[in-house]
RNA sequence: AGCGGGGUGGGGUAGCUAGGAAAUCCCGCCGGGCUCAUAACCCGGAGAUCGGUGGUUCAAAUCCACCCCCCGCUACCA
């Protein structure tokens, strides 16, 4: 059978991170391999999608042209992919001059078909910035959910697309300038032509995934309309009719092409054939995330009607988010995990693994390093690396060569039904897209190959009955070969070395699945192995929370009356190198002059806030037991601007911290007594604590244990005892 | 408050669309075993009002209604 597997493109305006591998590469990647496993005659193919206007901001703002940009993320992200064994066998990119050709093509020919018609639109233009806004960045609300940051193209809320021209008060997104309306011309896809046979085309998909279905069936209610795919824009693929020279066709249309055109420079480049996979028989499988699902089983499909003679996806496969420590994955406000920094820390197949077993196939995924190094620790490392190692080296040092198999007994006969059963299962689950569930029965025979090999104790029975003891050890080593061979579409990599501990010379990739379970020929040699993998160190723990802070010592500069407010004070700070002003409520409990020249400390990564009309960039943090508050302050004066710490961890905060999240954290005034610190309850510090903190008063930051604020030997004190359990604010 | 996603032993999860006898798996905890293996692995145990209330049903974690709580995006705010 062929298969086509397309993979939603990465935009190449920043970097992959780890929701997208999880989400759409890893899983295209395992289904990928089955399927060359299992005989079938695979194409997939993705790239960078380098057009449209995010891309031109971000050159204006580096002063570079696009291309540039582009080049610096496309080869970023091909590198991603290479790492971490992602098999494509093309990731192409869109400002590649053979897909602007095949783009142009694709063009004429709906135009050709009836499909393509010019109209006069009013489109949202900037004055402040001068140009007509792409819809992505015009925001206003959405007129079907009320979701008031919904952009001119989807609403992120409710999964609609959009019109520009929908949007309830439109603005800018760059400038935030509320937007005019002017007219341009442009080219229009009769997409309400197509509706009739979009609909009954879908209601044949009864096997998609019920968020694929969902979100389409969505999309569908709220009925088809025509859309532009030009754009006033001058980065992207240039119209080939007149009168249209300085406008471009618009990113959606133009990505998705992507598919087709990187199947032909595929074929172009391998002297091979696109039309096999495109024109003859051959499913087409996506992989993309949920907020790609419209594109792909709507918008793709109608163009692909429209065009004729074209295969129609046959399963759209759509994973839901990661979210990064209870938060939303985001390039622009750097939160999440990316990829060039994860595969410098870890081994690819540890990602995958890690990526297979928590893949958020039917709901959202929460990542932490916690999980992420006890699942790679406990289950990749402590049962499979260990079995198979401590499989291969009992069966290299004992015997050197795979020793024939005598007399089974029942146990035996259980094993080797195993192996059959795990082939059987994650053939149905991976050809049901169903890889969380593949991988797991995968585990189910690396538990049970531990299992049989304690029950053997073949180190006793090498002793006393050598024969029998090879059989145990066949019988391990055909565990051993079947968990390779059916773990390699998740674990290439070590799936690979594996392979040849077992003593093959060739590559397991050349090998079909079903060769999992194929005898081993007695007497062949075996390699000396080596472990798998090793298990991750921590270089020092991870503080989750205290990593979110950024506190740092500032000096007050002056102190002046909110003009509007009873109780705050406008207090300017001195902070090395900045200046922050922030509005602290302190009127009631410090005089302006105790205020002015002294130490404090500041919240300095807190999300700005207007009080009562005064913007507050920051806070001051006091304890505060109910009756008395107590601003806090390093023991002895510091240079402001110094960061403080946390059991010797400075933190990394380079976010904005929320307010509410902010109100999560636990930080209450202690007496600090040898290693204990007495709060609202008792604590024990594994911090080494000097003398002269010993008596003080400090303050305990509550993380996964109790953590003591200090900078270098300088302990943070409040200015004044309070009672202790006063919490910090 | 609006929209979306959730609430299952201490933590993290499976099961829920097609209701059925002992609620899955991983970690942690307690006790034991083994010594081939990366303090690993194996066995046993404790531990769950399946968020709450009401309903449908012979039978509900699973279906329906209402409510509570948590998370994200908004709004408010020190």
């Amino acid at each position: 059978m062929r298969i086509f597997i397309g993979v939603a493109w990465p935009y190449a305006n920043g970097v992959v991170h780890l929701g997208h591998v999880m989400g759409a590469y890893l899983p295209a990647d395992i289904f990928a391999r089955y399927n060359r496993m299992i005989g079938n005659d695979v194409l997939m193919v993705s790239g960078s999608d380098e057009h449209g206007t995010p891309v031109t901001i971000t050159a204006e703002k580096e002063g570079k042209s696009p291309q540039e940009i582009v080049d610096r993320y496309h080869k970023i992200n091909s590198e991603v992919m290479n790492k971490l064994g992602i098999s494509f066998d093309l990731f192409y990119r869109t400002s590649h001059e053979n897909h602007e050709k095949v783009v142009k093509e694709f063009f004429l020919k709906l135009l050709e078909n009836g499909y393509l018609y010019e109209e006069e639109m009013l489109l949202p233009y900037c004055p402040k910035c001068h140009r007509f806004l792409p819809d992505r960045y015009v925001v206003g609300t959405c007129p079907y959910c009320g979701y008031e940051n919904a952009h001119g193209d989807q609403c992120d809320n409710c999964g609609r697309t959009l019109d520009p021209k929908d949007l309830i008060e439109p603005r800018c997104a760059i400038c935030n300038t509320p937007t005019e309306f002017r007219k341009s011309k442009h080219i229009f896809f009769a997409l309400s032509k197509l509706e009739d046979r979009l609909i009954s085309w879908i209601e044949e998909k009864d096997f998609w995934r019920d968020n694929v279905k969902r979100f389409t069936y969505q999309f569908l209610k709220s009925g088809l309309k025509d859309r532009a795919i030009t754009r006033d824009i001058n980065w992207g693929v240039e119209i080939p009719m007149e009168g249209y020279e300085d406008k471009r066709i618009y990113v959606w249309f133009d990505a998705v092409i992507g598919y087709l055109s990187a199947s032909m420079e595929w074929a172009r480049r391998n002297g091979k054939s696109w039309e096999n996979y495109w024109k003859k028989e051959a499913k087409h499988f996506y992989f993309l995330g949920k907020d790609n699902i419209p594109f792909h089983t709507i918008i793709w499909p109608a163009m692909l009607m429209a065009h004729g003679d074209l295969n129609l996806p046959y399963n759209v496969v759509a994973n839901e988010y990661l979210q990064f420590s209870g938060r939303k994955f985001s390039k622009s406000k750097k939160i999440g995990v990316w990829m060039p920094e994860l595969l410098d820390n870890f081994e690819p197949d540890m990602i995958r693994f890690y990526g297979a077993v928590n893949m958020p196939e039917h709901r959202d995924f929460n990542f932490t390093w916690e999980n992420f190094i006890s699942t790679i620790n406990e289950t990749l490392v402590g049962k499979y690396a260990n079995l198979v190692y401590r499989i291969l080296s009992f069966a290299y040092r004992n015997f050197g060569e795979i020793p024939p198999r005598g007399d089974v007994d029942e146990l035996d006969r259980e094993a080797l039904k195993m192996i059959m059963r795990t082939r059987k299962k994650m053939s149905e689950y991976i050809e049901n897209v169903e890889f969380k569930k593949a991988i797991k029965e995968w585990l189910e025979l690396v538990n049970f190959g531990n299992i049989y090999f304690t029950k053997k104790a073949p180190w006793t029975q090498c002793k006393e009955n050598k024969e029998k003891c090879g059989t145990t050890i066949n019988i391990c080593l055909q565990m051993v070969q079947a968990l390779a061979v059916f773990g390699a579409p998740f674990l290439p990599f070590s799936s690979e070395k594996v392979w040849k501990y077992l003593g093959n010379e060739d590559s397991i990739f050349e090998h079909q699945w079903n060769e999992g379970i194929k005898n081993l020929p007695a007497g062949r040699k075996l390699k000396e192995p080596e472990h798998l993998f090793h298990k991750i160190e921590l270089e020092e723990e991870r503080y989750e929370k205290w990593n979110q802070m950024d506190i740092r010592v500032a000096r007050v500069k002056s102190v002046e009356d909110h003009p509007d407010a009873e109780k705050l004070y406008i207090v300017k700070l001195d902070l090395g190198d900045d200046e922050r002003t922030v509005v602290a409520g302190l009127k009631k409990y410090y005089s302006r002059e105790e205020l002015e020249g002294r130490e404090v400390l500041i919240l300095y990564n807190l999300e700005p806030a207007t009080l009562r009309g005064v913007k507050s960039h920051g806070m001051l943090l006091a304890g505060d037991d109910g009756e008395r508050v107590a601003l806090l302050k390093p023991m002895e004066d510091l240079k402001p601007g110094t960061k403080v710490m946390a059991n010797g961890a400075e933190p990394a905060g380079e976010k904005t911290l929320k307010f509410k999240k902010f109100k999560k954290m636990k930080i209450e005034v202690v007496d600090i007594k040898e290693n204990k610190a007495i709060g609202a309850e008792e604590y024990t510090l594994d911090f080494p604590l000097r003398d002269e903190w010993l008596g003080k008063q400090g303050v305990v930051f509550h993380d996964k244990k109790p953590l003591i604020l200090h900078v270098g030997e300088v302990l943070i004190v409040p200015d004044k005892r309070i009672t202790p359990g006063g919490q910090v604010r």
